[in-house]
DNA sequence: CTCATTTTGTCAGCTGGCTGACAGTATTGG
DNA sequence: CCAATACTGTCAGCCAGCTGACAAAATGAG
């Protein structure tokens, strides 16, 4: 899905694109704001220029990543979907009817669209995945796993560390389920030696491979 | 996320697209046949000619249904989904490497392809919030409203006649649901008179709206 | 028509995971 | 240092929906 590796941002700032350049409003997003939210009235389309920016599909109490935009991606209001600034962020915005007219045709903002919604797609296949065929624990250690290879530290022992600023009751929303059961396999991965907690929302895997290894079946 | 009407193959059937056409191999297949399924070794995009493709991602017991290509469409194999012709069908293929150096660039082309991923991610998401927060049941009803509405015949008295030709384990690994939990449902509806069986395969709901509204309520 | 196969209906039993409740533990502000 | 507030652990009770089992009905081939 990748095909593109030139940034969109630098594509659109070579000076034969001073046209489009003017159709495009920056807005600015504090930290944890929104960039939109299902139901606004608002449709645009919007390019990052800098910062971070989360996808997610929500409803009621649970809430399911799709993806972070970062420089260059390029994404729309109207998608149903949340867009949560995780860091200080600037868009670059423009109203649909703008974007068909004059960057509907350009190859580098389609393939950035394609980019985008390739890897949005992804995601929801493995959630759709998660979802009707692995167990509340199986996903739980997914999610630990997946933030372990992104985010985590590599420490000399072999452990990896994790530093995931999340309660108990966010990551239950993460993994859909609810707070008390995600407590309690929480616990049931420590006393199996798979995860030490070292702080609040703080971990330590001892074996990454082990913990992933119970991928859905009942640790003892 | 419907940039372009035009269609795909009228737009390469001009003459300056000679050369591209060139590299596009013509494959035919039979009715419910598989042009990919996840695993296949080989990488290919293609170009649908005619006839229809169901996509859709299937684990073990079940599957959930993505979308229908239809001519002009474009998809790539190396997606993780099930393409099965629905009709004899005519695809255009193209290895990966080729299309990436003579086709991504072409803005119809990329148009073809963000429409339809974008479908499939509208459709990924419906299929993620059902399986999140409505019951079988809701499921079910929403399905049902679905091809009611798509294929559904209409009857002078109001009523919708529908002809699945799938059976009761069919419709359960599309709601991703057991046999025998559908089978009792699809009764339940009968009993409360949604909806009418008139023969293997064949419905008739009497009150469309009647059925929709209680998607997820119990009834009686 | 008859036997074999597929499809359906139904029931009992089980279980994952949700809910509510409550106590224990951190964290924060004043 | 002491509330007040937020987070965490644990347990009992409950229920949607799964599984297995089996009988009835429909279908189809010879």
């Amino acid at each position: 899905m990748k095909f593109l590796e030139e940034n969109l941002i630098d594509h659109l700032a070579r000076p034969e694109f001073a046209d489009l350049q003017a159709s495009l409003t920056t807005r600015k997003y504090a930290k944890n704001n929104y960039i939109c939210q299902p139901g606004d009235r608002e449709n645009l389309v919007f390019i990052v220029f800098n910062g971070q920016i989360r996808i997610y599909l929500g409803f009621e109490e649970k809430e399911f990543n799709l993806g972070i935009l970062t420089r260059g991606d390029i994404y729309s209001t109207h998608t149903g979907t949340f867009a949560q600034a995780l860091t200080d962020t600037e868009v670059l915005t423009t109203d649909v009817e703008t974007f068909r007219q004059k960057m509907v045709g350009d190859a580098e903002v389609t393939k950035a669209m394609v980019r985008v919604l390739g890897n949005i797609l992804k995601t929801s296949f493995s959630i759709i995945d998660g979802l009707a065929f692995k167990d509340v624990n199986s996903r739980l250690v997914a999610f630990l796993s997946n933030v372990a290879r992104k985010h985590g530290y590599h420490q000399a022992d072999g452990g990896v560390m994790i530093q995931l600023d999340l309660s108990v009751e966010q990551i239950a929303r993460l993994v859909g389920s609810a707070r008390q059961t995600v407590s309690t396999l929480l616990n049931d991965l420590s006393k199996a030696g798979l995860l030490i907690k070292l702080d609040r929302g703080k971990y330590l895997i001892p074996d990454l491979i082990a913990l992933e290894s119970i991928g859905g079946l009942a640790q003892d």
